[in-house]
RNA sequence: GCCGGUGUGAUGGAAUUGGUAGACGUGACGGACUCAAAAUCCGUUGGGCUAAUCCCCCGUGUGGGUUCGAGUCCCACCACCGGCACCA
C-alpha cells in the first residue's frame, strides 16, 4: 500500500481532537513539564515556516516528554493586539476584532494541520475582554505601588505609526516594525518602574538556565555601571551633581558639560550673557531626531556652546573650570551631567581639541595625552598630579577618592543602569485601555476593580490622528464618566498598553485560563510553574523576555505567582531564510508557504525536515530538495513496513538499534534534532541491508514518532499492535536501550605508528591491550612502517586505537 | 569602538568534547529496471599521485605553538554574521 499521507494525517488530527489527546490535567502522580513556545500574532498571512521551526521543535520535545513519563502542559495562544491588524482594519473597514477572529480561525486551522499536541482547550487571546481584565488588573497593581506613573517627557515619536515606542522598539534610530524615522516629542506619558528591578534583572539570571548569548544581552542592555556622584560647586551657588565611573581622575577634570535639557540651563538664564547662543543650540538639539543623533555619534563631531557668566568649581583643588551643554551628554543618563577628563576619555578629549580646553594627564602609563586620550582602566596606569592618590594604581585609587569624597560629603559611590523606565502608552486603538480617570481634583484615580474589564469603545474610525492623540479620544460617551473617588464629572485616559502587555503574563493564564476570580488559581499556578522550557526568538531577548521577567517580579512581590522566575530554562532558535539563503520576504519572491509544503509532501516531511535543515539555534537556508530527501526517507519507513518479518528484535540489528534509542533520546533532550534524524536514517539503511523484524521495526516507530507522529500512529496501528489513546508512543514511552546490547562483537582498532593512521584491525570487542597490540602489529601496512623500528611507546585509547610510538633501531 | 558568535567537500551540515575528519541528507557521475521517462534500487563522489576503489603525500579561514596525536587546546591575525553604541 502506498503511503498516502493525505488521507493519513487528517485522520488522526481529528481523532487528537475529538479524544483530547493531549490536554492536561492540572494535578498528577507524574512530575509535570511546561513546554512553551511563543505564541503568535495572528497576521493575514497566517502561519510562516518561522513559526513552524519553534513550534515544531518544542512538538518534538512535548511528545518525548510524555513519552518519559511526564505530565506535559504545551498551550498555545494568540498576541492579538496590535498595528497590522488596526491598519488592516482601517484599509479594509472592517472591526479589528473580526480581523483578529478571523485570522486567529485560520491560525488554528493551520496548528493542527502540522499536528502539533498543542492543548488546543487552553488557548488564550490577549484581545478577549476576559483575559484583558487581568492585564488591566496587572496595571492596577502596578499603579497602586507606584510603578506605573504619568510624567511629560521626550519620548520616541514613529512618524509613520503616529504613535509612541518604547527604547526597546527603536532600532538603529528606525521603528523596529515600520522602518519609520523616530523622533523625539515631548508627550505626557504613562510609564513603568522596570528600573526599580534593574539589580534583580541581573542577579537572578545566574540561577537560570538560559543560553548564555541571551544572558549576556539581557545585562549589556541594562547596562550596570558602577562609579560615583560627585558634587561640584557653581559660581551661583548652585550644586551640579555629575556621574563618572572614574573619579580617580578627578584632578584632571578641566570643564564640565551638562545636557541641553539639564534645568540650571533655564535657571541660569539671567546670568548667562550669551543667552541667545545657548538658547539656540538647546533648540538645535530639541529638534534633532534620535535617527540624526545616531548617524551623528558614528563620526563623533562634537558641538556645544560654553556657558558664559557661570563656572564651576573643582571640588578637589578649588579651580575653577567653564560649562558647556552638548549633546553628547544625555539628560536621561546618569544625572545629565559629567566632569570632563579629556587626557582620559576619547569623547571628551575630541571636544576639548575642538574647543581648546586645557588637557592634563593625572595618570601615567600612556602615549602623550596632548595627541591622543589614555583610556586604560587596568593596572598599567599610575596617577600623577593628583596630589594623594600620586603613586597609586587606578585600581587602588578609585576606593581612595571614594573614600575621601564620602568624608568631606561631597561625593558617594554610586551605580547606574543603562535601562530606562517603559514607556507605556501607545495612542492607537487596537490595545488594551489603561484603566485610568483624570479627576481635576483627585488627579489619575484608579479603576475599582470590579469594574474591570474596560473594555473598547466601539468606534467608527480607527485612523491614528496626526494631534497624537488616540482615535479613542474623539469617543466623548466613552471618555466621560466620574471620578472614582470624589464622583465629580471625570475623563478617561484614552491611551492604551503596548503590544507587550498581553504577552508578559500569557504564560501563567494557560495554567488556568478560564479562572473568572484571578488571572490563575493558587493551586494551578503552584503545580504548573515555573515554565520548564521556554523556546523563542532572539530578537525578544531585550523586549518581552526582560518585560515578562519584571512583570513576573512584581507579581511576585505581591504574593501573586509562587516562583521569582517565570521561566527556568531558554532556548532560541535561528531563522529560516529562503532558497540561496536570503531572507524570506514578499518582494523577493521566496516565501515558502507551509500550507503548500503540506499538500505537497505530507505535515511529516514538513516536520521532519524543518528539524533536519541544521543546527537548531543557526539560521538555516530553506531547501525544495533536501525536502523531497526527508519524503523520500518516510517512503522508505513506509515501505520498509511491508518487508517486515515476524519475530523479536534482531540480534544482527542489535547494537545499531541500541545505539540509536541513546543517540536519539539524548539528541532530542539537547536540540540536536538534525543528528537525531540523521541517526534514524541510518538506523532505516541498517534494516533494509539485515533485514528487519517486527522487534526491530516497532522501537524504530516509537522514536520517529515525535518528529512523524502521523505515520508513526498510522503504521503502529496497521502493524496490529495494541493501543488504548490517539498516542500509542505516549502509552509506550521512550524505548529501553540496554548498554550491553550496543556493544558489537567486533570492534574496529585505528593503529597509527608515530600518530600517524597506517591502518585498522578488526579485534573482538573487550580485547585486552595485549591482543590488541599483536592483531595491530599483523597488519601488513603496519609490519611495513614497523620495520627497522623500536617501539618505545604504545598508546591505547580502549576499544578505540592503539599508536606506536616508534625510533629508528640503534 | 565595545560585547558575543561563526569559518569543515560542489552543497546543508556531522565528528562521543584531544583519538580513524567529512556521519546523515542534497547535488553530480556510472549502472540496474523500463520502449522511454519519472519513481525505485545498487555503486562512486575532498585534492594530488596512480593502471588501481593498493600505497603515499596534502587537506577543517591564515600563521605559529603545545601534544604520541589538534577541526577540537594556547598565542597572533584575517573574513563574515548578530547585539549595543556620545551610557561619562
Amino acid at each position: 500500500m502506498k503511503y498516502d499521507f493525505a488521507s493519513i494525517e487528517p485522520k488522526w488530527q481529528k481523532k487528537w481532537l475529538e479524544e483530547k489527546t493531549f490536554t492536561a490535567v492540572t494535578g498528577s502522580d507524574k512530575p509535570k513539564f511546561y513546554g512553551l513556545v511563543e505564541f503568535p500574532y495572528p497576521s493575514g498571512q497566517g502561519l510562516h515556516v518561522g513559526h513552524a521551526r519553534p513550534y515544531t521543535a518544542m512538538d518534538v520535545v512535548a511528545r518525548k516528554k510524555r513519552m518519559d513519563g511526564y505530565n506535559v502542559l504545551f498551550p498555545i495562544g494568540y498576541d492579538a493586539f496590535g498595528l497590522p491588524t488596526e491598519n488592516y482594519a482601517i484599509k479594509n473597514h472592517i472591526h479589528p476584532a473580526k480581523v483578529t477572529h478571523d485570522n486567529i480561525q485560520n491560525f488554528r486551522k493551520q496548528l493542527q494541520m502540522l499536528g502539533y499536541s498543542f492543548d488546543y482547550d487552553r488557548e488564550v487571546n490577549t484581545t478577549d475582554p476576559e483575559y484583558y481584565k487581568w492585564t488591566q488588573w496587572i496595571f492596577l497593581q502596578l499603579f497602586k505601588k507606584g510603578l506605573a506613573y504619568k510624567t511629560t517627557m521626550p519620548v520616541n515619536w514613529c512618524t509613520s505609526c503616529k504613535c509612541v515606542l518604547a527604547n526597546e522598539e527603536v532600532v538603529e534610530g528606525v521603528c523596529e516594525r515600520c522602518g519609520s524615522p523616530v523622533i523625539r516629542k515631548e508627550k505626557s506619558q504613562w510609564m513603568l518602574k522596570i528600573t526599580e528591578y534593574a539589580q534583580r534583572l541581573i542577579d537572578d539570571l545566574d540561577g537560570l538556565d538560559f543560553i548564555e548569548r541571551v544572558k549576556i544581552q539581557q545585562k549589556n542592555w541594562i547596562g550596570r555601571s558602577t562609579g560615583a556622584e560627585v558634587t561640584f560647586k557653581a559660581t551661583t551657588g548652585d550644586d551640579i551633581v555629575v556621574f563618572t565611573t572614574r573619579p580617580d581622575t578627578l584632578f584632571g577634570a578641566t570643564y564640565m558639560v551638562i545636557s541641553p535639557e539639564h534645568k540650571y540651563v533655564k535657571e541660569w538664564a539671567d546670568r548667562l550673557t550669551n543667552l541667545d547662543e545657548v538658547n539656540a543650540y538647546v533648540a538645535e538639539a530639541a529638534r534633532k531626531s534620535d535617527f540624526e543623533r545616531t548617524e551623528l555619534a558614528a563620526d563623533k563631531e562634537k558641538t556645544g556652546v560654553m556657558l558664559q557668566g557661570v563656572k564651576a568649581v573643582n571640588p578637589v583643588n578649588g579651580r575653577e573650570i567653564p560649562i558647556f551643554i552638548s549633546d553628547y551628554v544625555l539628560a536621561s543618563y546618569g544625572t545629565g551631567a559629567i566632569m570632563a577628563v579629556p587626557a582620559h576619555d576619547t569623547r571628551d578629549w575630541a571636544f576639548a581639541k575642538k574647543f581648546g580646553c586645557e588637557i592634563i594627564e593625572v595618570v601615567a602609563g600612556g602615549e602623550d595625552v596632548q595627541k591622543e586620550a589614555f583610556t586604560a582602566k587596568d593596572d598599567t596606569g599610575i596617577l600623577c598630579n593628583s596630589e594623594f592618590l600620586n603613586g597609586l594604581t587606578v585600581k587602588e585609587a578609585i576606593p581612595v577618592i571614594t573614600k575621601w569624597l564620602e568624608e568631606k560629603g561631597i561625593g558617594h559611590e554610586q551605580v547606574n543602569y543603562k535601562l530606562r523606565d517603559w514607556v507605556f502608552s501607545r495612542q492607537r486603538y487596537w490595545g488594551e485601555p489603561i484603566p485610568m480617570v483624570w479627576c481635576d481634583k483627585c488627579g489619575w484615580v484608579p479603576l475599582p476593580e470590579e469594574q474591570l474589564p474596560l473594555t473598547l469603545p466601539e468606534v467608527e474610525n480607527y485612523e491614528p490622528t496626526d494631534d497624537g492623540e488616540s482615535p479613542i479620544s474623539k469617543m466623548t460617551d466613552w471618555v466621560s464618566t466620574t471620578c472614582p473617588h470624589c464622583g465629580a464629572p471625570a475623563r478617561r485616559e484614552t491611551d492604551t498598553m503596548p503590544q507587550w502587555a498581553g504577552s508578559s503574563w500569557y504564560f501563567l493564564r494557560y495554567m488556568d485560563p478560564h479562572n473568572t476570580g484571578a488571572l490563575a488559581s493558587k493551586e494551578a499556578m503552584n503545580y504548573w510553574s515555573p515554565v520548564d522550557w521556554y523556546n523563542g526568538g532572539m530578537e525578544h531577548t531585550t523586549l518581552h523576555l526582560l518585560y515578562s521577567r519584571f512583570w513576573h517580579k512584581f507579581l511576585y512581590d505581591l504574593g501573586v505567582v509562587p516562583t521569582k522566575e517565570p521561566y527556568a530554562k531558554r532556548t532560541s532558535h535561528g531563522m529560516i531564510l529562503g532558497e540561496g539563503g536570503e531572507k524570506m520576504s514578499k518582494s523577493r519572491g521566496n516565501v515558502v508557504n507551509p500550507n503548500d509544503v503540506i499538500a505537497q509532501y505530507g505535515a511529516d516531511t514538513m516536520r521532519m525536515y524543518i528539524m533536519f535543515i541544521g543546527d537548531f539555534e543557526k539560521a538555516a537556508a530553506w531547501s525544495d530538495n533536501a525536502v523531497k530527501g526527508c519524503k523520500r526517507f518516510l517512503d522508505r519507513v513506509w515501505n520498509l513496513s511491508e518487508q517486515v518479518k515476524e519475530g523479536p528484535a534482531s540480534d544482527v540489528n542489535a547494537a545499531a538499534l541500541h545505539k540509536a534509542i541513546r543517540k536519539v533520546g539524548e539528541d532530542i533532550d539537547a536540540m540536536k534534532f538534525n543528528t537525531a534524524i540523521a541517526t534514524l536514517m541510518s538506523l532505516v539503511n541498517d534494516y533494509y541491508q539485515n533485514g528487519c523484524t517486527k522487534g526491530d521495526y516497532a522501537p524504530l516507530l516509537i522514536m520517529l514518532s515525535p518528529f512523524a507522529p502521523h505515520m508513526a500512529e498510522e503504521l503502529w496501528e496497521q502493524l496490529g499492535y495494541a493501543r488504548e489513546t490517539g498516542c500509542m508512543a505516549c502509552e509506550q514511552g521512550w524505548p529501553a536501550y540496554d548498554e550491553s546490547k550496543t556493544v558489537a562483537a567486533t570492534v574496529n582498532i585505528a593503529v597509527q605508528v608515530g600518530g600517524k593512521l597506517r591502518g585498522t584491525a578488526e579485534v573482538p570487542a573487550g580485547s585486552d591491550n595485549a591482543a590488541i597490540e599483536e592483531a595491530a602489529k599483523a597488519v601488513p601496512n603496519v609490519q611495513k612502517f614497523l620495520a627497522g623500528m623500536e617501539i618505545i611507546k604504545v598508546i591505547h585509547v580502549p576499544g578505540k586505537l592503539v599508536n606506536f610510538i616508534v625510533r629508528p633501531q640503534a
